[in-house]
DNA sequence: TTAAATGTATTACACGTGTAATCGATTGAG
DNA sequence: CTCAATCGATTACACGTGTAATACATTTAA
């Protein structure tokens, strides 16, 4: 999984929102949540193209993003990995933790019988 | 949150496993895993110390050392702080990726059936 | 008592990262 | 046609990190 810094995970988060974009785009959006200066952003770029986390395409003069690195991989690696460093690989103690420090809201309890009640479609 | 990087947390979670322990103890249970250099291993415990997430007491030549940030701690923070990063603070889209990656066992599912339970009993 | 071993503390050094500033090319305004 | 504005590319620079080596103090073996 190529790896990908948390100041670049903050513009591919903005990337994967809504693309292809430019950079100005960009820097639009992100100027929403954070204030990062125009060239950070450009120099953030540069790096996750180099990285081959995104691509683009020349627009005239100036270039339209996309991502190449999808939002659903990536997420799902680097939850993985959490797991896997702090909990040995079992998803369940993260829930207790969740759970044991109210985190946990009717919603998700609901979504977590949805997920049993598949499982147990698929399995058991 | 004290900020660990990734072999810092490496030697903490030894650490964690049985303390106080002196270098070398931890240097040993390391290497189970981990080829590092005795070196490596006491640079990283300094700054652990000056970090203060784990602190010694001198004993004759030697220290012996114990961790003052506690794991359940560590693990609650950055779980959360994960989930926040990625699914805007909401847990069950975490799960939901792992069942579709079919990383639920039927241990996980029982754990969580345990959970909704006692989350039922204490709020529903 | 002196040298070797053994602990910790200090120093080293390259690479990634956060955070831009500057450079060079191109375009658009006048 | 020429100069300023505006792109992306290149360069900058301090700080954290991985990965030790070296220095310094103390203990122990000869």
């Amino acid at each position: 999984m190529i790896d990908v810094s948390n100041a670049e995970f903050e513009v591919l988060d903005v990337l994967w929102d809504q693309h292809p974009a430019s950079a100005n785009e960009l820097v639009a959006r992100l100027n929403e949540k954070k204030p990062w200066h125009e060239k950070t952003v450009k120099t953030l770029l540069n790096r996750l193209v180099k990285k081959e986390a995104i691509g683009f395409k020349k627009q005239q003069r100036s270039y339209l993003y996309f991502p190449l690195l999808e939002r659903e991989s990536y997420v799902q690696t680097e939850s993985q990995s959490l797991v896997e460093r702090l909990f040995k690989g079992q998803l369940s103690p993260l829930v207790v933790g969740f759970a044991e420090n109210k985190k946990l809201k009717k919603e998700d309890i609901d979504e977590l019988k949805t997920i049993i009640a598949n499982w147990e479609k698929d399995n058991g």
